[in-house]
DNA sequence: CGCATGGTTGATCATGCTCAATTTAAGTGG
DNA sequence: CCACTTAAATTGAGCATGATCAACCATGCG
């Protein structure tokens, strides 16, 4: 647990604060609630766990920076990233993501962290909140279809079109690129595939010009056509065209 | 739209009740709710919508009898059903399945709803909507793990044991045996697979004795060994061994 | 009886998997 | 700065699960 001083003083200019704003309007009250919150912020290295599986009670989280996956495996082995956690996402907030047994969620990357104020009933903060949990049920929905109906190409295109979005929603993401610090082998266990698919797929639409890939950062050539031929809809109207 | 006359006067005995109060416990007001919300039930036929794609803003409802799916299209006509409505469930309840362009919900069978009646804040009925949703969620997560990362044949085992649980919270399930009123197509889409390839996995599973499948009656040989072979957790505490 | 829906079968194809090895990149300590 | 270590990306060859296409039954119902 660190001090905040590493904070931006300035609210406004960090990510989550700046997801947050964009799902719906804070007041004052809000504003201090987030400011106080963020005192205790604290930090986590990579394959460090969130949440641990089947622990009941979990104080609501903000993500601040970094990224984490929601991920569950099988008996064998066999492990599923059932979603992944962006700067601004909560965790574990109002009755989202109770951890009954079920699923637990690690770090990307280093990441940091502040417990997320609980929200008065009627607040604007509350129904910020709402509005995040309504957006984390489509990303699941998606997350189903990519898995059920899409082939490999597909689902990634589709996943990095989502990638996109909600890094939008943080101002973490440019025109067409934005970063994505995750392995070939999170990817894989996200989409369905196997590392070695995943890499083959990505040579695919690398020399199709569909995708840059350089270092963590990402670059899609023609983000809207591609929303087009996979259907894709954003989630959030202020990431649509 | 009809009267409530064909339903039970005995609220106990109906399914959709007898889940709600599985969930947790009900007062008089709550079921003075109920009873008045059952008088507005109708009837709905088989491919008939529940909810519309991108309608705004949908009266949340209860599932009273029959089957229906969460589904949603690709483009090219590619089908994904997302999840499964059984008796009891509700539908757009609180914020869950707000319908924004993303999903329609469909009748499998012939099926009985009502309109939810709305709950007073703090009151029980506000819980046990809380715990349903609770376990939407678990069943959507559910649903990415079997399309993720499980073969055929466990993604029909662990469906079914699925189906096997849930029905059970109402009261429609016997020791080993219950009812399946779904087409090898729907299962397909569901499952991530084709109608051919479901077919073929059904003739294996009941070759190897694993379950009967009669009309729509289904029976798990040992549902026990499944359930541990496939790692899966019932999501509701009544319905773990 | 005839049509429609759903279940069943066969033959062939292909997407994606497995296994195993090699290369590259990124640290890390001397 | 360079050996040394480790994680990640890449390549190759062969395999298999599940897809595709196209009939063909079974059943139920008007």
């Amino acid at each position: 647990m660190i001090g905040a001083a590493d904070r931006p003083l300035h609210l406004w200019s960090d990510p989550a604060i700046q997801r947050l704003i964009r799902l719906g309007p804070l007041d004052d009250q809000a504003f201090a609630a987030l400011r106080a919150a963020m005192t205790r912020t604290y930090r986590l290295k990579p394959r460090r766990d969130i949440i641990h599986e089947g622990r009941e009670i979990t104080e609501p989280l903000l993500i601040l920076e970094g990224w984490g996956a929601r991920v569950r495996f099988l008996p064998d082995g066999r492990r599923q990233v059932l979603g992944f956690l962006l700067p601004g996402d909560l965790i574990g907030c109002g009755r989202n993501e109770r951890p009954l047994a079920t699923a637990m969620a690690t770090a990307l990357t280093p990441m940091q962290i502040a417990p997320a104020p609980l929200p008065a009933p009627g607040s604007a903060l509350e129904k910020v909140y709402a509005a995040s949990r309504a957006l984390d049920d489509v990303y699941l929905l998606a997350q189903i279809t990519r898995l059920g109906r899409m082939h490999a190409w597909e689902r990634i295109g589709d996943l990095l079109l989502e990638f996109r979005e909600r890094l939008s929603l943080a101002g973490l993401a440019g025109a067409n690129g934005f970063p994505v610090p995750v392995t070939q082998e999170v990817l894989a266990d996200a989409l369905g595939l196997t590392p070695v698919h995943v890499n083959r797929t990505l040579q695919l639409l690398r020399r199709q010009g569909d995708i840059t890939w350089k270092g963590d950062h990402v670059t899609l050539g023609d983000p809207t056509t591609l929303a087009m031929q996979l259907g894709h809809v954003p989630a959030h109207p202020a990431t649509r065209p």
